[in-house]
DNA sequence: ACATTAAAACTAATTATATTAGTCTTAATG
DNA sequence: CATTAAGACTAATATAATTAGTTTTAATGT
């Protein structure tokens, strides 16, 4: 193996991936990327074709990594459908609540070539919609799943981008407008 | 009036919203704006402290055309609260299809310099808030109007970035999740 | 008519970034 | 001990935003 320092790809990805959980996709350069595992720009492109090949990397581990959390969650949850699904929905918004900037980057993306490719996604939603199934009725179950999927991913994102700043609990304001939809679907004519 | 071209603050603002609707944030560079007003990229610092102020200044902008969009439906709604609320998240909706590039840009900005301000933001949703008072009640209308934002902002993001593929006619998806959240107000134990 | 001023353009330079081309180092292999 | 190839390096290019310093020209005052 060649000069001192040594990289490969898993290394490349983790410290691209802790970079942003600190600061920020926009911080990010592969300079300082590169500097942060010791070694120079241009060496990275011996393991990755280029950024936004990392980038996408980066964001199938955040959705992996949300993936696993939902399916923890799901695991330990008990209650009726209702109370399980709202259950999934908090764990959802706690994920991105932990890892803001890498929310971020993983599921508000322009760039089509950076998203998480669909079955990834399909994966992720997986538990919510099969319990949201119970809820809604098999017929509506895609409506049900995607109503649900908007109100955490719309409420998350105007938490994280500073748009709910006139005050009350946002934790508590969650749960009750999560609990005003699920009531919606049991209320059903 | 020194040189052939001129330009002032407004024609900048109006044409770099042009060309954000055409072709998005990420791919207006100042050489191809100065270049759409016949001009060279520093003759735009004369009229514009950066960049950065000049895109919050096309966020303005969009939030007021949001903002009287808003306005002209509710003046044109009529229907029980429930049903006039409905109206206003689908013209919402509406508007953010008809500019999504503005939209995201607005709306979805991590960098704090760039976000509409909060009194611009109250403008906006207080029709819908007004509405949605008389479904919720009083005590709880802030929690309903940010679920009910939330909902809108998520779903029509979610439509935004390609995040809703799995078939189905997602406006109507939408109109069943919106009376599904409306539904589950009315229906408050 | 002419000199002055000031707005607003220009060119040239600086910095940062992603990326490509071409070179050097060294561990492993024959 | 020679060769090879992975993986580092330096140097160079292109694009962007931004700053510094210069030039043009309309308007203003004498």
């Amino acid at each position: 193996m060649p000069y001192p320092s040594q990289v490969n790809r898993d290394d490349i990805i983790a410290q691209a991936w802790q970079l942003i959980e600190a600061d920020g996709a926009d911080n990010l350069s592969l300079n300082k990327l590169a500097a942060a595992l010791g070694v120079k720009a241009p060496s990275l492109y011996r393991h990755v074709a280029n950024k936004a090949a990392l980038l996408q990397a980066v964001n199938e581990n955040t959705s992996l990594r949300l993936i696993e959390a939902l399916q923890t969650a799901a695991a330990q949850t008990s209650g009726s459908p209702s109370e399980q699904v709202a259950a999934l929905l908090h764990a959802y918004r706690h994920f991105a609540h932990e890892h803001p900037h890498s929310y971020l980057l993983a599921f508000t993306n322009t760039d089509e070539a950076l998203r998480p490719d669909a079955a990834l996604l399909e994966q992720m939603v997986l538990p919510i919609q099969t319990l949201m199934t119970a809820v809604s009725g098999p017929e509506q179950s895609l409506a049900a799943l995607r109503g649900a999927m908007a109100l955490v991913h719309g409420f998350v994102l105007l938490e994280l981008h500073g748009q709910l700043r006139r005050g009350g609990d946002l934790a508590v304001d969650f749960a009750t407008a999560v609990q005003a939809y699920l009531r919606g679907w049991e209320a059903v004519p």
